[in-house]
DNA sequence: GTAATACTGCTACATCTGTAGCAGGAAGCG
DNA sequence: CGCTTCCTGCTACAGATGTAGCAGTATTAC
């Protein structure tokens, strides 16, 4: 089904991909100091986000270990398409014009731009972080 | 107040951002072929962006025109800016390094972004398509 | 002037979100 | 072994969103 993900489920799905497995309370210290959400708060978006098929959940004695379904660029794709469509005429050159007309990059930024546009070409996919490591 | 648009929010935006100001209906003919929406939800949304501030609503005769309060480039910059926040740390370099890893850009894109490079700096802000025209 | 239309101001209602609380079973402490 | 903790599976509930319907009043077409 892989509805989209709202705030508060990309707050928790930010700190699993931190580091995966995780249990609802590691999450919750990840998140705590942010956020302040109770632990009640905390299991009902990872329940959520189980239902939404974003993240799994394992028994490991009574706790349950959440890990990962989505990648995080996977996630930030469907996020960036969903914003070009409802604000960018979805394309990425509403969003590239913008950007030069609008927004301020930093020197950094504007470095790594251009790298990439100094670049073959748009090769494609690439690496990014994916989920936590799986288990030592 | 100005509270974030919603994705119905936004295309009635974007269909007033169009030529404002613009009667319920004439919004509801611009958008009618990609939504299929009935007349009164066109309605209710333009209400709801009067309510947030978004629109103002000025009767002539026993219609209402809607023009926006806010331009499109602003509510495009929070919209980023809430992505960012929920998506790529908050940072820009998140989301350049995104583009540069995993979205394929258009010989286009690139072009306007080493444009935007090249150009002295990031001169902060510029224009863009703004409101409709404010009556002749 | 009447009848047919159009527009407006409410109301409605199912979901989704944010934000928990509670009760009951499992685990650890002494 | 009990007592204290912790985790889990439900339930809750208000506000935001998607998606309208209805009744009443203003306009327009004859």
């Amino acid at each position: 089904m892989q509805r989209r993900l709202s705030d508060g489920e990309w707050t928790v799905m930010n700190a699993v991909w931190r580091g995966a497995p995780a249990t609802a309370r590691e999450v919750l210290e990840r998140i705590a100091a942010d956020t302040g959400w109770a632990y009640t708060t905390v299991k009902t978006m990872l329940d959520r986000l189980v239902a939404k098929g974003a993240l799994t959940a394992e028994k490991a004695g009574n706790t349950r270990r959440y890990a990962p379904r989505i990648t995080r660029p996977e996630a930030r794709r469907s996020a960036l398409r969903a914003l070009l469509d409802r604000a960018f005429d979805g394309t990425f050159g509403g969003l590239v014009h913008h950007l030069m007309a609008e927004e301020t990059l930093s020197a950094r930024d504007r470095e790594e731009l251009a790298r990439m546009l100094a670049e073959p070409q748009g090769d494609g996919r690439d690496r990014d972080d994916e989920g936590g490591d799986p288990a030592p």
